[in-house]
DNA sequence: AATATATTTGCATAAATTTTCATTATATAC
DNA sequence: GTATATAATGAAAATTTATGCAAATATATT
């Protein structure tokens, strides 16, 4: 039953889970190449080649480009107007917690409140996480209205926020 | 006089140019790989290699994304929002400098590039700072004319028209 | 003007990325 | 279940992109 049990395996580890894991790795900032998420992907547990990451990649319209400081960093398709030239900031780091005030669950909705004008700003951001879990926003201007998918746990999207609301972390562990 | 032949070719296609030109091919659209890049640079009168435009594409920023239908296109960072799957937003505070794509001066002339549709409403924003500078403006789809008065220096304007697209400074090197 | 300093560039090559081709897995229909 | 079509994947080849280095050019200083 050895083949059998592969199968097995790499059902839990899918396609699904693995373009997940590489929207969080990317969104972190700090990968430049694909042999460098390759390896980060592996130790996640992860098991591909460099030609599938490739395609992933240009599937998901993850790019590379110049991170102004000599080196180059892969970017998620909406994060890529933080690096617009001009910015003399890193990628990502910046602005997109400073906004957030606070999170709560009820059923399948999830309400983010921000300061004033934050909302539209990181309603975008979790919109280009273009995560499964989330079914759409709305975003007023100091709060978000997150409609999630069913069966989706507030754990697993708690997770997936966190990629661009670090902060959320200290907020609620 | 070879060399100093040379030396004037390049005098007159300078850096600068060859940038603006970058600039143009890429916002249309239809780029997807540098040695296309670097044919249609050669048909405008650019003399540089690949080395040259890989290193301009990294300053820039510009980067090399799935286009969605198997290919690859070469974006500015600006556009980058462009290629994101389309969501419903609420308010969402977007710069004006967001459809900029270059400048260039002549004489009493500054020509601005914007990205297609971008230059009534760019147009609009220059026109709202009444500068005294500024005696008028003509915008079409993607460019606008404006007019100058007489003994105002490019950085003069330049520094005018800061105060709606930021980014002007790093844009133009 | 001459010298020093920094920037830009091309060439050759290295490195990274993409694609082709063959294979295996997954889904669909019967 | 078996057969057929579709999609995903790896290995290796092909292509594309990035870089080290030296020469050329531009910039600043005296």
């Amino acid at each position: 039953m050895r083949l059998q049990e592969i199968s097995i395996l790499k059902g839990v580890k899918n396609k699904t889970a693995r373009i997940q894991k590489i929207k969080e790795l990317v969104s972190g900032g700090a990968i430049d190449s694909q042999s460098r998420l390759l390896e980060l992907l592996r130790q996640s547990g992860f098991d591909l080649t460099q030609a599938t990451l490739s395609r992933d990649l240009k599937r998901m319209r993850i790019a590379k480009v110049g991170d102004g400081n000599g080196g180059y960093v892969y970017i998620l398709p909406e994060s890529a107007r933080n690096t617009a030239a001009g910015h003399v900031h890193g990628i990502h780091r910046t602005a997109p917690s400073a906004g957030f005030v606070s999170i709560d669950f009820s059923g399948q909705f999830c309400v983010i409140k921000t300061r004033p004008g934050y909302a539209g700003g990181i309603a975008l951001d979790i919109d280009a996480l273009d995560s499964h879990a989330v079914m759409g926003t709305i975003a007023g201007d100091d709060t978000i209205l997150v409609i999630l998918r069913e069966n989706e746990s507030k754990q697993q999207v708690m997770s997936i926020l966190k990629n661009i609301i670090p902060s959320i972390e200290e907020k609620t562990e």
